[in-house]
DNA sequence: AAGATACATATTGTATACAGAAAGAATACT
DNA sequence: AGTATTCTTTCTGTATACAATATGTATCTT
């Protein structure tokens, strides 16, 4: 295995532990501990890291050492305002200008996703509802957009793992409608549907968002124990 | 002066470079002569490489060195699709939630950019508007937004040395307009309108929008050369 | 002479060694 | 005892040396 390969088993082992907040936001990244990990110097290890730093995994501090992003009610804040736009404006593009070899290899990935639905692990399931829309960007291929979308999809997957609850019967029931939209946004794709691929967008953040609205307010507990109150959004 | 410095002087000035086109988009660079330059090793010269691949300025080629950020078609194409939405977003966020400091830098930074219009060269006036716009991007604080922002702003001064006439008077009267909109624009952030900012938005860019056009469909040359035709846009 | 192949050169990528800065521990002082 | 200061340790940043890859040139073959 070369140095190259190394390497950028490096970066994508960084990048999924990140998505699956196998590596917490707010962790440090310990050099010289990925040096010996992946038989690497010191010097790749850390062009891997600025990299990963351009593209919104983590932050490098002057002097500090490199910490995964954080995700702070700041950045929630700025997730819930920008998400909905850039989502619908990238399902818009793509339903314009996706190409055949493109929606061949969305549909694949959405096999994948049903796949781990059926029998993989929360994680997996993470990194392929990631993939799915990882895909609908390339397909809208805007240089200005991606930057913004990759972002939101990492803290899309991380807000996801956080919120997420198994035992719930509306989770699976959510997860379920989650894959029936992504059918049904790559009909929009295939029929260049521009409106309906921007509306299912809509729908489909929509989904995203009242998961995390059931995790911050969950139902009350009978009234009985006082205290407790249903928080608001601020 | 520390190797900090000089690292943080040399990226300034590739920017810089990048913005006013001193470098040409799709120019190599090249490391050891930056390297003779700044007096610095290639390792942070590398470095600041791949920061600059982060946030637009260059691309990293593998074994392939680094160049200029490319001005395609294509990306023309995705930069005219994409910058209306972002560039009213971050306007609208700017006047929601702008601190009065940021609002006095704003107003700065447009006393700036009116002294540029006055005695400063081409380059010296885009600059100056780019750090306007910068700082309505800061007001907005969007962490997801500002990477393309960023990335607009990059290339909206360079579409604009490109397709800068100095002799037309067209092109003088639009300097002075777009002057008069960011003075709007201040307006509008300080009184919190956020349909008025975004009303502004939209303004300023049909602005530079109609700029484009002057220099791609030009007036015809009276009809009597025969051969020549105005192009029309794709 | 045209094309292909092997060699030389230049440039990129990686490893290691050294320098500088931050964090923590121990000591001295009030 | 509590605080301040210095020293030690650890980690980050930079320089240089070495390895691998790509590019250009010359030679050889057909």
């Amino acid at each position: 295995m070369s140095a190259k390969d190394r390497k950028a088993a490096m970066s994508a082992e960084i990048r999924n532990a990140i998505l699956t907040l196998a590596l917490e936001p707010g962790s440090d990244l310990d050099e010289q501990a990925y040096c010996e990990a992946f038989d690497l110097s010191r010097t790749p290890v850390r062009e891997v890291f600025r990299e990963l730093d351009g593209q919104g995994y983590v932050e490098l501090r002057e002097n500090r050492g490199t910490r995964v992003s954080d995700l702070s009610p700041a950045k929630l804040r700025d997730f819930f305002l920008s998400a909905p736009m850039i989502y619908a404006a990238i399902l818009r593009l793509a339903a314009r200008i996706a190409d055949p070899s493109q929606i061949v290899e969305l549909e694949r990935s959405q096999a994948a996703f049903k796949e781990s639905l059926r029998i993989g692990s929360v994680a997996d399931r993470a990194l392929a509802n990631i993939r799915f829309h990882e895909i609908t960007g390339e397909m809208a291929g805007n240089a200005y957009l991606l930057p913004s979308f990759r972002r939101l999809l990492i803290d899309h997957a991380r807000i996801g793992m956080t919120f997420y609850q198994p035992q719930s019967a509306e989770m699976t029931g959510n997860l379920e409608t989650a894959s029936l939209q992504h059918d049904a946004i790559i009909e929009a794709i295939r029929n260049r549907d521009e409106a309906r691929a921007a509306d299912l967008a809509d729908q489909h953040w929509a989904l995203s968002r009242d998961q995390f609205e059931m995790f911050v307010m969950p139902g009350g507990l009978d009234g009985r124990l006082g205290e407790i109150r249903q928080p608001t959004m601020a």
